[in-house]
DNA sequence: ATAATCTGATACCTTCGGGTGTCAAATAGC
DNA sequence: GCTATTTGACACCCGAAGGTATCAGATTAT
């Protein structure tokens, strides 16, 4: 049962209106993730998002609800792109190489400024951090799901180191950007693997 | 030569102007470390922050041009104290045993949601990213003026662990107050100890 | 060609918070 | 007791942003 039952629904330009409608939204996020990641959350309004996107008011309403709303989706998209990425490159390290799963992170979020304060500031803040939360959650379990197990070990260390990790490559993440980190994409690649092995023994 | 030239200041309530004044702007202080360090900066308005310190709006102006002025006041002398309380704990350690600086800084500020919030979060956002770079920077300052430099060792490389490690310890007193992890303080403190040296060697 | 609908711009209403001013009650000096 | 100052409460204005509605022009189907 296609939807092309309903009543009023033209080609425009080419392209099916459910399609027309994806694209509009889409649009939306791109210019949430500008934005949001550079002046936050707080810092945007709605038409800010509109003349971002090349749009006006009533496709945004279209789509969201509020603002709040296409934050959560554009921090939704973010992490799930990224852990598209990152869990491939887990498995290629087999638990035992944690360059793969690092450079994968490197790739897909640190070297976006953007993303890292989306990551690093805004996923803490307002209606986000809920889904900062859940983000955590998620990689922390990644952590716990990849890291062998050893004997006797106790779990609550492994999740504070697991954390203690995170934050460290979030911290890197945000001196990378607003100050001054000589050095280039290798040497901090390398050092991230320094760390997590240190923490990892 | 004294204030007391000045044509109208009388004693209230058995103190002087000069002191009510401060006494004002102290409690004004308190309500924004309690609502920032809960809600968040930019979901905080001056009246709230009145409510909460149980004044109006004019005393808020007699010491505040605006939300921004009195979150920078707030930020200021969370970090003063905090510097106050850790650096003492540095040098009684001697740049060997890192033990006291981190139980000082664990008291001063981890112990604290709202100062956890206000470091990690708030911190980073607005017109406080300043006042944070400034507080990170002296951060990095400090760990570098009590670490041992090794003799070709790369200051690049020492930095980064700088800030790998300060995420680290922000990301643990997250970790701390909105999810579970089940530690003592004693056992946090003995961690953080343990990724410090697996940082510095 | 004509009607229907999609689009984009803009006008409008409403709400909320910042910022200023006024006023009565309380307290201190004389 | 009487005046002046301090205080707290409240009323008011104004601009910014959210949210809704209207309208002309462009595009497509018949």
């Amino acid at each position: 049962m296609t939807d092309n039952s309903s009543a009023s629904t033209r080609i425009y330009g080419g392209v099916t209106a459910e399609r027309r409608l994806e694209q509009r939204r889409q649009r939306l996020v791109d210019a949430g993730l500008e934005l949001f990641g550079t002046r936050g959350v707080a810092a945007v309004g709605i038409v800010d998002i509109c003349a971002e996107a090349g749009l006006t008011k009533r496709y945004f309403y279209e789509s969201f609800a509020s603002i709040d709303e296409l934050a959560s989706a554009v921090f939704e998209q973010v992490t799930d792109r990224l852990v598209e990425q990152v869990v491939p490159a887990i498995v290629a390290g087999a638990g035992q190489d944690p360059r793969p799963a690092l450079t994968a992170y490197f790739n897909g979020a640190l070297a976006d400024p953007r993303i890292v304060r989306l990551l690093a500031v805004e996923g803490r803040t307002g209606t986000l951090a809920h889904h900062g939360d859940g983000f955590a959650t998620r990689a922390v379990e990644l952590w716990f799901s990849f890291t062998p197990r050893v004997e006797g070990q106790d779990d609550a260390v492994l999740r504070l180191r697991a954390y203690a990790f995170a934050g460290a490559i979030t911290q890197v993440g945000l001196a990378l950007h607003d100050s001054a980190l000589n050095l280039t994409v290798e040497r901090v690649i390398d050092e991230l693997v320094d760390i997590f092995n240190a923490l990892v023994p």
